[in-house]
RNA sequence: GGGCGUAUGGCUCAGUUGGUUAGAGCGCUGCCUUCACACGGCAGAGGUCACAGGUUCGAAUCCUGUUACGCCCACCA
């Protein structure tokens, strides 16, 4: 084809002209009718669209663009979807602050419902459940376009024609059908049980969805009277707001100073409920007084305790937070009804207040409470303690509590390999840590509803162990507002009638199914045939116990087999002083702003510079030098080009071009390498390491040869060497810097450069010395500084060079000579012989002006 | 308590199977308007490779231990 060089290279406005190119073209549309050994399938992870994309997005799907646009040039079909993770209580929280509304199901649907013109955090408008998930696929919608602009920006090269959202059809059928088959294969099962609360949300969470939060408590102490009226059994707690739901005292087996007592019943201060002492290895004799006290529920070691020592469940605390309004039935003194109802209805911190305060009164809080600071249990979006309270829940075994089974997902985790591979560690601490199965049911709005109903007794009880199910073809269903089979609307909530279940599923139950969802299972077979098991599931490393052990566990059940390939795990952006990139700082620096000031070219270079598995500082200046590499790659490529072109069937011919051309053959190979061992950074670096030198010496070297100054088979061979180096330099920068490449190569080249081949050494001659670029390439530096040392112009002439080294290094210099004559201006060199072990030397003598 | 990772000039990082005087970019200093690029180029200064032992002819690299930082898991009366 034609050249056509502009006279005045820019990289501005190419993104928006590229990317529209790029979509006009369908270059990166997916080829269905690939074989799955041709396809290279990626299960993208899908970004929570409530929130703002941040530069953490920004750096990690950049390195899987760079590898799905490697895989491409590979020759692979690259299935790169996109997903938006919409459903959830993140929309939620967004909806409700957005629109200054919060949804409460008693609320009955009013279609002219329009929310609040200006929305009042303090007092929020109580809409139906109905409305509120109507606001909530508005605002995704609107989010959802923002963030698909944003990803063009960045040049992301998925086909955008594949989208999907976790609260679309697909995902909802894909969600429902694969929980009846857990359910059917009795994978997945309903359990009345302590389950972690949050009383802010009101919904039960996973035990993968906690996070410890250093908080300031006391020690309190006080004493149980024992039956023999010998001295009270005294313990200590952080929550002696519990001590209405005490069920036990507890310590260690061992522990000679409570073995006497185990056995014995005691009774509680104010409350004057007997307890008994019990033993139980969990107990620790050197945490606070050695004997504890047993509550329903304070933690999750009370839990064990109480389903192991078979204790009652005595809770006082509502799944609002507060105590119950009423006195419990296990209290039945006097003294201690009238106790309870200093503390009954208050919020677990008065209650604390009102509880101590008491024992203070009556004496029995021994000395004054102990502050300390000690690690609470947290859901990790919620801002107040957890709580634990009985309620029934939908579960999905996970090996929690099944040995075998935890084996079976252990062992998935080896099938895959993991980039960088310690990340497999992390993989493996969890499942060998877990403690329970995986709690899936919510109890919100906006998510998947379980596909559920249950039969409605005479009595109007509900018989919630007898589910009614929906066959699988008539999903995705919304069970509060479609019938069951064999009944009609009318008998909802009626007795021999039904109800919906109210649960809806965890956006995890849901991103679980990423590959499924994308991949077309059950829907389109044939795709699915194409696609799955994935190649790559690309991810953080911060959810690997959740999104990447879940997605295992789904895959395992159905598929018998890991969803995916590989997982390449990203690292995190730290800011400048080695702390974690915090949401507030992250917003400041806006994706968008990033891309307008240093260019798209520039971020994706900073991004790609962060090898897998590694936290990456924030660097604007990375991003400056990776926006000069785009210029510089701009003007190189120019520049060549317009040396003139190469005669047809021009090969190289001269010695230093040869020797460049086996450099670039080895760079071939070790980006190739690098790639296919996930290592994108690594091949950035080298390629860019190369260019410069391609750009500081060989270029400099041959253009007076490319002129024609010497002569035509020499200017030949220098034409077709850079023609050469220049198309396989700029198709291995290509996964990095996706819109200065395909500009340059539009110059010269037909078709995009993002479906050109990957280079291949079978293209490079590779025959040459590397030797020759070697020494010419130092010779030439030491011309340079001693005309940069004399302060003298680059073209300054040089009298005479003389050159002090290795025969054979000589001997590989004399290919270079004319080469070196020209392009240091030089008038002579003369050739020494080092002898020994001697240093090489370069001798510069500058002539006058 | 168990585990993983990191530690190289002021800053950000390379250094892949141990091999000659440890590299790059940024920043700093100096020079050059050179016919691709002045938002450019060329060059210079700057490092006892966290510390202590060990293996070796030879260690930033391998082994042992220590320290610091970060993270994961467990515990959390």
């Amino acid at each position: 084809m034609t050249r056509s060089v502009p006279d005045k290279p820019s990289l501005d406005g190419i993104e928006e002209a590229l990317a529209a190119r790029w979509e006009a073209e369908g270059t990166y549309a997916f080829d269905r009718g690939a074989e799955r050994a041709e396809v290279y399938s990626i299960d993208t992870p899908p970004p929570t669209v409530s929130g703002s994309l941040h530069v953490g997005h920004v750096f990690s799907y950049t390195h899987t663009d760079a590898v799905a646009r490697y895989q491409r040039m590979r020759g692979k079909t690259v299935f790169y979807p996109m997903g938006w993770d919409d459903n959830g209580l993140p929309t939620e929280r967004r909806v409700e602050n957005h629109f200054g509304v919060r949804c409460d199901p008693n609320v009955p649907y009013d279609p002219g419902f329009a929310p609040p013109a200006k929305p009042d955090d303090k007092r929020k408008v109580a809409i139906s459940r109905r409305s509120f998930v109507e606001l909530c696929q508005q605002l995704t919608v609107e989010d959802e376009k923002v963030f698909e602009s944003l990803w063009r920006r960045l040049g992301l090269s998925v086909d955008w024609a594949m989208t999907y959202a976790t609260i679309g059809e697909t995902a909802r059928r894909a969600s429902q059908r694969m929980f009846l088959r857990n359910l059917a294969r009795g994978e997945a099962y309903s359990a009345e049980a302590p389950t972690i609360w949050d009383v802010t949300f009101q919904t039960a969470v996973a035990q993968a969805e906690l996070e410890d939060r250093e908080r300031p408590g006391a020690y309190h102490r006080f004493g149980f009277a024992r039956a023999d009226g010998q001295g009270a059994v005294e313990i200590e707690t952080t929550r002696p707001e519990l001590l209405a739901a005490c069920c036990a005292l507890v310590a260690h087996p061992d522990d000679e100073r409570y073995k006497p007592l185990f056995g014995t019943i005691v009774t509680t201060p104010l409350f004057e409920v007997e307890v008994p002492v019990l033993a139980h290895e969990l107990a620790q004799p050197d945490k606070g007084s050695g004997i504890a006290m047993i509550c329903t529920f304070g933690d999750t070691t009370d839990v064990t305790w109480w389903r192991e020592l078979q204790l009652p469940t005595r809770s006082i605390l509502e799944r609002n937070g507060r105590t119950k309004a009423d006195c419990p039935e296990w209290i039945t003194t006097g003294a201690g009804r009238a106790a309870y109802e200093r503390l009954a209805g208050k919020t677990v911190f008065s209650a604390q207040a009102a509880v101590v305060e008491h024992l203070r009164e009556t004496g029995a809080l021994i000395g004054e409470p102990r502050a300390i600071t000690h690690p609470v249990k947290f859901y990790e979006k919620g801002d107040r303690p957890l709580e634990i309270v009985t309620s029934r829940q939908w579960y999905i075994r996970n090996g929690g509590r099944d040995a075998e089974l935890r084996a079976a997902l252990a062992a998935r985790g080896a099938e895959v390999d993991w980039h960088p591979p310690f990340m497999r560690h992390r993989y493996e601490s969890w499942v060998q840590g877990l403690n329970g199965d995986w709690l899936i049911s919510r109890q919100r709005y906006f998510g998947i509803p379980f596909p559920v109903w249950y039969p409605v007794e005479a009595d109007g009880t509900v018989a919630n162990d007898r589910p009614i199910l929906p066959p699988e073809d008539a999903l995705p269903i919304d069970p509060s507002s479609d019938c069951p089979p064999g009944y009609d609307e009318a008998q909802r909530g009626q007795p021999g009638g039904f109800v919906a279940d109210p649960d809806v599923m965890d956006t995890w139950a849901t991103s679980s199914l990423s590959p499924q969802i994308a991949c077309g299972w059950e829907d389109d077979p044939d795709l699915f045939a194409r696609t799955f098991p994935m190649d790559l599931r690309p991810q953080g490393h911060d959810i690997i116990r959740t999104w990447l052990f879940s997605t295992m566990v789904r895959s395992h059940f159905e598929h018998g087999v890991a969803p995916w390939r590989n997982a390449g795990i990203s690292g995190w952006i730290l800011d400048p002083d080695r702390k974690k990139m915090s949401k507030s700082k992250g917003n400041v620096v806006t994706p968008l702003g990033l891309l307008e000031e240093h260019g798209t070219d520039g971020v994706r270079y900073w991004a790609a510079s962060g090898r897998p598995g590694t936290d990456t500082a924030f660097d604007p200046n990375q991003m400056n030098v990776g926006r000069r590499l785009a210029k510089k790659l701009l003007n190189a490529s120019r520049f060549a080009l317009n040396l003139g072109e190469a005669p047809p069937g021009a090969v190289p011919t001269a010695a230093v071009d040869l020797s460049l051309l086996a450099a670039l053959a080895r760079l071939v190979t070790e980006a190739t390498n690098a790639f296919e061992s996930y290592d994108y950074a690594r091949a950035l670096e080298r390629t860019e390491s190369f260019f410069w030198s391609f750009c500081d010496d060989h270029l400099e070297l041959v253009k007076q040869r490319s002129y024609g100054d010497g002569g035509d088979e020499g200017a030949a061979s220098a034409r077709a060497t850079l023609e050469l180096t220049l198309s396989v330099l700029q198709r291995l920068f290509a996964p990095f810097l996706c819109f200065v490449t395909e500009e340059v190569w539009s110059w010269w080249q037909e078709g995009s450069i993002h479906r050109a081949a990957w280079p291949s050494v079978a293209e490079i001659p590779g025959d040459g010395d590397p030797l020759v670029a070697a020494v010419a390439a130092p010779a030439l530096a030491a011309v340079r500084r001693a005309k940069s040392e004399q302060k003298r112009s680059l073209l300054w002439p040089v009298e005479r060079l003389v050159v002090t080294e290795k025969p054979e290094r000589l001997a590989a210099l004399r290919l270079a000579e004319g080469d070196l004559i020209a392009a240091g201006t030089l008038a002579a060199i003369e050739y020494v012989e080092l002898t020994g072990d001697g240093v090489a030397t370069y001798d510069v003598t500058l002539g006058p002006a």
